[in-house]
RNA sequence: GGGCUGAUAGCUCAGUCGGUAGAGCUGCGGACUUUUAAUCCGUAGGUCGCGGGUUCAAGUCCCGCUCGGCCCA
């Protein structure tokens, strides 16, 4: 038997002296001309099968019995005695002396190696050199414990990776959220419900592939590079391009090259592709993200109220399908439903509706008056500062008492024209408000809803609605509160478009940050002709997190932004 | 940018009124052929985030900074 690792604790750190033993470990293997970092895999070893942890467990199905247990005689009588090999990482060691119990996993799932040295033979010994987080392969017959757990008896075990660093703490695994998310390789060892999350993450996406798909939409890869702003209303991230000295852009949203496509006659297109915007971080923004956006020719937005429901619930029920176990457990925990009619409300309506919540005296007049709510009317109820009225009007109700009139008036104060004005409302006095104001048939979750018919001064690129002309064919989709999807009729109409291209950089010209640019080209586009078509764009990091009941975005993102370590 | 809050062993966490730095897991040595966070005995492991200050004495009190988290903008 090889010495024990001679370590000198007082020369190095803590860190690494425990690096170093398992350093010494794999010298030993190397005496022993076996390599600690193997190369040599192979599908399959002699006599026996390869297989994924989930594809044995699957060979011994039949012994199991009701209570989830794998009596012995059965399991062999299954397997016929026929060798497994099998490969994953050790996340459990246990010894007992002549018997020791490692658990083994792999992307599949986990299985127990019942190791003992009357089947191993003289290599039983070379168990010494092997730790948590070591990756090996081993193959053998299965057996099952006397506890009734499914187990490979293994006759050989082999080093494939050695893990110099050991394994977080094996009961609360690794907490640290900075070291969760700059770590994220050591927090999906550690903590399998965060691979779960990204797993269902994949299934996500891939499911909002497969219904577009099957839509017959092409799925398209657009510039991310940009020389222009264009799509949203956005601080970009500024880049260079060395070898044509060019200014350039990451681009904010991929809307107008998609919409290029619909010019060139491509009819129905999507992209699931990277965006950036440069401003600031939190639970659900992230400066890069994921999102959606597709085009959709010879539909309007009301078309897309009704798909995007059935979309939603068809991503969904392909992760129930993926992953039953989970989806139960997230579904569940709901605070919202979608399984029954998501609400819908223009947005000058929710805007009475929350005028009224507030129960103040003031407004009663105007709202009791059987008159439409436009944005115009939405200025005159609450004038053009209502400062010296806000201590009043706070104390009217509980509702009133919750919304953020300090700021809701600062917002007020910069809007230029009644559009703006409606928005910063419904901004103020209904969103905060959606959870409490559209509630499920349980009376308990919340209802997501549709806000329609947005002011046409805070959408440059959605097409005005044909009845009446200050607002747009455009909708938002909140789900508990949280905006998840933003879609419209798009304006094929290049005359408007280059209009609304010019207001954009008149206000860029007036110092404000976030708007769009003149896009020459695009208006050239729309001179040939866009057929009448509505668009849609969705985060997908924000879908994965209300599917999930993730509660920040860096719950979905496997690397998010922070800064550089120290 | 503002408010609140956190950083102590590789990991998870204690640390009282300011008075010698603690536990569990991991590691190392030993016992053990049916474990399930195995158990038992022994043992090692610390720039208490960084820098100042107060004090006879600071993980603890004060100031500044760094990196996080939550909320707000």
């Amino acid at each position: 038997m090889a010495e024990a690792p001679s370590v000198d604790p007082k020369a190095k750190t803590a860190e690494h002296a425990l690096t170093d033993v398992r350093r010494a470990k794999a010298a030993r293997l190397r005496e022993r001309n076996e390599n600690p970092f193997a190369n040599d895999v192979v599908p399959r070893t002699l006599g026996a099968r390869t297989l994924d942890v989930a594809e044995v467990r699957a060979c011994a199905a039949v012994a199991r019995d009701d209570a989830g247990k794998y009596p012995d005689d059965k399991v062999k009588a299954a397997t016929g005695g026929q060798t497994f090999h099998i490969r994953g990482r050790i996340i459990a060691f246990r010894s007992t002396g002549g018997l020791s119990f490692l658990r083994l996993r792999d992307r599949t799932g986990e299985i127990q190696l019942l190791v003992s040295e009357a089947a191993m033979g003289p290599g039983y010994a070379s168990l010494e050199d092997l730790d948590l987080g070591d990756i090996i392969e081993s193959e053998g017959t299965l057996a099952s414990s006397k506890r009734g757990e499914l187990s490979i008896e293994p006759s050989r075990i082999r080093m494939l990776t050695k893990a110099l660093r050991p394994p977080p703490e094996k009961w609360h695994g690794l907490q640290d959220v900075e070291t969760r998310y700059r770590q994220r390789y050591v927090d999906l060892v550690a903590n399998p419900l965060v691979a779960e999350v990204f797993r269902a993450r994949s299934y996500i996406v891939r499911a909002t592939r497969k219904i577009l798909d099957d839509k017959d939409f092409l799925e398209v890869e657009t510039p991310t590079l940009t020389p222009l702003v264009g799509g949203a209303v956005a601080r970009p991230f500024d880049t260079h391009h060395n070898a044509l000295d060019m200014p350039l852009f990451m681009r904010i949203a991929p809307e107008l090259y998609l919409k290029r496509l619909v010019v060139g006659g491509l009819e129905r297109v999507y992209e699931i592709g990277r965006c950036y915007r440069n401003e600031g971080i939190s639970t659900r923004h992230n400066p890069e993200f994921t999102m959606l956006e597709y085009y959709w020719s010879y539909v309007t937005y009301k078309h897309l109220v009704e798909f995007t429901e059935v979309m939603i619930r068809g991503i969904d029920a392909e992760l129930r399908k993926a992953m039953p176990e989970a989806h139960a457990r997230w579904s569940s925990e709901r605070p919202f439903a979608i399984d029954e009619a998501f609400a819908r409300v223009p947005m000058a309506q929710a805007v009475r509706k929350g005028l009224a919540a507030t129960e103040i005296a003031a407004f009663s007049d105007f709202l009791g008056a059987d008159r439409g709510f436009d944005a115009a009317a939405c200025s005159q109820v609450l004038g053009t500062d209502f400062g010296e009225h806000i201590k009043g009007w706070a104390k009217s109700s509980p509702r009133a008492k919750a919304i953020d009139w300090g700021n809701f008036r600062k917002g007020w104060m910069k809007c230029d024209n009644d559009g703006e004005r409606l928005f910063a409302a419904y901004e103020y006095l209904c969103e905060p408000f959606l959870t409490d104001d559209y509630k499920a048939a349980d009376g308990k979750r919340s209802l997501p809803v549709f806000v329609m018919d947005y002011p046409f001064e805070t959408s440059p690129l959605a097409r005005r609605n044909d009845t009446s002309p200050d607002r747009v064919d455009r909708f938002e989709l909140f789900v508990h509160g949280r905006e998840l999807c933003n879609a419209f009729s798009e304006l094929n109409d290049p005359d408007d478009q280059a209009e609304r291209f010019r207001e954009q950089v008149r206000k860029k010209a007036a110092g404000a940050e976030e708007t769009m640019d003149f896009d020459e080209d695009y208006i050239r586009a729309l001179e040939y002709g866009m057929p009448p078509a509505a668009g849609f764009g969705m985060g997908m990091d924000r879908l994965t997190m209300m599917l999930t009941n993730a509660p920040s975005i860096r719950d979905v993102i496997l690397f998010p932004l922070l800064r550089a370590e120290t």
